[in-house]
DNA sequence: GCCAACGTTGGC
DNA sequence: GCCAACGTTGGC
């Protein structure tokens, strides 16, 4: 079954732009463990929300997990991991903070629960909700 | 740029 | 094992 993410990145470091230009890359600079253990629950195939945080604070596009997790190469501690993805198709529209704040039927997201999660689940029906505010179809 | 929220660290 | 201090994230 696949599962839905939300995976977060600060623009001016690693953007939606970087990732469709680089085709595929690994998702790096994790440091935390609850991140880090939804990261270690990623399977190939399940798909992830690009969010950017700070700048823009939108959803903007669609992605993959093409690699399950493997040890962060920038890590010397040997206690963080990443996961490869690939880009799948931005979003027609951009899905903002405010506007998720806004739908009642998106109130529970992980994202506004524990705003500092940078790598967060998303049910299956706020993913549906989040697609159709997208005007984006997988 | 500020600050609130929250995760992590380290002293006891 | 508690909790204060500290560091970081991210919205505003």
């Amino acid at each position: 079954m696949t599962q839905y993410w939300l995976i977060k990145s600060e623009p001016f470091k690693f953007s939606w732009d970087d990732l469709v230009r680089l085709k595929k890359d690994h998702w790096d600079g994790i440091r935390n463990f609850q991140a880090r253990n939804n990261l270690k629950a990623m399977k190939k195939g399940d798909i992830c929300l690009f969010y950017h945080s700070n700048e823009g604070k939108e959803i903007v596009g669609l992605c993959q997990v093409v690699t399950e997790h493997y040890p962060d190469p920038t890590d010397d501690t040997g206690k963080w991991v990443v996961v490869d993805v690939v880009p799948i198709k931005p979003f027609k529209r951009f899905v903002t903070l405010a506007e998720i704040k806004a739908t009642p039927a998106l109130a529970d997201m992980a994202l506004l629960k524990q705003m500092r999660l940078s790598v967060a689940p998303v049910r299956a029906e706020e993913f549906d909700y989040l697609l159709k505010l997208g005007e984006t179809t997988l």
